[in-house]
DNA sequence: TGTACCATACAGACAGGTCTGTAGCGCCGT
DNA sequence: ACGGCGCTACAGACCTGTCTGTATGGTACA
């Protein structure tokens, strides 16, 4: 999305480049988006200013601005990364088992798993800017939204190829089951919530495939 | 979940009020409390200063500050109300099938789905604050913890009477699946999460028999 | 080669508002 | 008279977003 930093010169004449003096706009732009990642995910969205967000990114606050319109644009684009990096990983696993389903739901599990074990975890993104800003129409609201119908979408595809009654029912199902993995990794004893994802989606796979 | 307006605290109806306090103290302190739950509640903790719930309760900044020292005092209050409120409606429950643990979980899952299934519906409070404040040490996060391994104690003795195989891993199976329900259904369709929570807990005890 | 132009970068002050928490004053009921 | 109440003002910090000013390095044209 951020793109390439080449030229399209649109209306004004013969300035054929927008790459700007050392052609370290992008390169600006990306440093903001990981330390205000890093910062909005380890501390919460609220309780991070854009002060803190240009300090430790070490630019200008009128960088931030040039690049993010408001704050609100920020956060969505926080999330849009969280967005995309997840997708990659899923995207990754699902190439290693592109003719077994059931090996792949397996592989995601483990995958997810893992991740919900590690020491700095601290939620799913989306669900935690969910729960932050309770207005459906924020912008980072949408973002998570769509990541939650996503996710849904393409356990529903994997159920399908598992050939159960009720694919839809199944990728529900399991949509519940790693958002609660996610929000109750905290509250579980640590590395306790990886195994007992697996063995819940298990049971649920199983039992979805008798009926 | 809470905000009912009319509630109007019921203790030390005016008489023994030999503590210094004159009746009046209790209902102020319960008239806070219960406009900062509703706030809290509906626009998310950091997003409500104490200057709007002092207005919305009709009361005075320093009688809030008598009451509750600070404002995470409040909150972890707010937490506790919560959790008070949410044992009351399960206990209730339990006293209707003292005799039969299988119809007692159907009929908290019944409970819960209806709950999480009402317009207003902004996830559990105590995940909420959990995701809005990452300290663990903050006083409020110690409320929401206790609070979600209580669910797992009281699961694992419905689990018990079962008499199923592993008790302890069924009752983290539901307290996932029940975390998954209360986080997702902002992001599934209205009246979807209730069925779905009830359809997967009831394919997770029967794997549990079988076992 | 030189020079004007342009986009971006950094630095820092500022505006206007909100936040939590405190203090002084007068009112009222016991 | 005393203690809790409401009201108002305040302190000091923090918030988002804007503004001014300066430095830097490419591109275009002379």
């Amino acid at each position: 999305m951020p793109a390439s930093p080449g030229s399209h010169s649109a209306g004004t004449p013969r300035n054929t480049n927008l790459d700007g003096a050392q052609g370290n706009s992008a390169e600006v732009r990306e440093r903001i988006l990981q330390t205000a990642s890093a910062l909005f995910y380890q501390r919460g969205v609220r309780a991070v200013g854009v002060d803190l967000v240009v300090d430790e990114a070490g630019v200008a606050k009128t960088s931030l601005y040039r690049h993010f319109r408001t704050k609100d644009d920020l956060i969505a684009a926080f999330l849009e990364r969280e967005d995309q990096d997840f997708w990659n990983g899923w995207t990754r696993v699902t190439e290693l088992h592109k003719t077994d389903p059931a090996a792949e739901l397996e592989a995601h599990l483990d995958w997810i798993g893992e991740r919900v074990g590690r020491p700095n975890y601290r939620g799913c993104p989306q669900l935690n800017v969910a729960a932050e800003f309770p207005d459906v129409d924020h912008p980072a609201r949408r973002v998570a939204s769509a990541h939650k119908q996503e996710l849904r979408r393409r356990l529903k595809g994997i159920a399908e190829r598992l050939r159960v009654k009720r694919p839809d029912e199944l990728a529900g199902q399991l949509s519940l089951l790693i958002n609660g993995a996610f929000v109750s990794s905290q509250m579980l004893s640590p590395g306790e919530a990886g195994p007992l994802l697996r063995a819940t989606a298990r049971a649920l796979i199983t039992a979805a495939r008798k009926q």
